[in-house]
DNA sequence: GTTTAGATTGAGACTAAATCTCAAGTAGGA
DNA sequence: TCCTACTTGAGATTTAGTCTCAATCTAAAC
């Protein structure tokens, strides 16, 4: 498995950009955190840790990680969208319970085929998909 | 099938609320447009009509009718939500074309099934889903 | 018809997420 | 070294959405 930040640099050669001291921050911390991030926590945790870097900055790196997809952006039914590396992991989506906020990862590969194959029957070119259902999880259901 | 506006009605009367003037323009004004919408069209398309609602009485109504289940929320993978209309269509999910914006819709009944049972498996009660993949259309892909 | 409690609204202040601007700094190829 | 293009930070700006609160409306109870 090549590293993240391997392949992060390979990305920003090819746009003619380079991994700066930030980029790399905003990279190692986007990796250190499992689960779903929100681009301001990624700001406060660096603040924090005396490692400045502006806001701007992090949501500019946050696009490029997802354009290079090592990261995807994903709806958890908020007003803000929140982010997870993809990288390492298998693909999968989120059940997200209304009630105590809790997301359960599942993945399903007869989900994904036939996923695939309507895109076949319309002509669609797929890159990515979220799958979110929502409703009450095993503890909050009455 | 019963009229939207029954349903509204009936659903505000559980929660010991009543159909005004506004929540009936705003009604209309949802089930007048095909496809998918956002709360701030609602307030400009009023506002066009001279029919002038407040931008806080159209968010406010917007929850209403999602929480009636007349309306429902939909990611389509821009910073802000949009809805559609329930009412009347059978449930479908989306494909986003990223390049020209296109929304087509599409609805699998095996897809569905497969929700169901992942659901089940977990002790999880779903109240709703969304799907959403994104990628090039037809006349878009290369 | 009056009373009254609670629902409803609008205007605009406010909040929060995300983007933009621009001057200053940096990196790397020629 | 020079030069160009990339990169950044600070803060202004934009945009979506929520909140506040006084004034108004509604409808059930009297």
């Amino acid at each position: 498995m090549k590293k993240e930040i391997e392949i992060f640099e390979r990305y920003l050669k090819t746009k003619n950009l380079s991994l700066t001291k930030e980029r790399k921050l905003i990279l190692d911390e986007v990796f250190s955190i499992d689960g779903h991030l929100e681009a301001d926590e990624i700001f406060l945790r660096l603040k924090k840790d005396k490692k400045d870097v502006s806001r701007a900055t992090v949501y500019r790196t946050l696009g490029l990680l997802v354009n290079s997809g090592l990261v995807r952006k994903v709806y958890l039914g908020e007003d803000h969208i929140h982010y997870e590396h993809t990288h390492g992991h298998t693909h999968h989506d989120h059940l997200v319970c209304i009630k105590c906020g809790k997301v359960i990862e599942f993945s399903d590969k007869k989900i994904e085929k036939l996923q695939a194959s309507v895109c076949r029957e319309r002509g669609f070119q797929e890159l990515s998909h979220t799958v979110q259902i929502f409703g009450y999880c095993k503890d909050c259901k009455e």
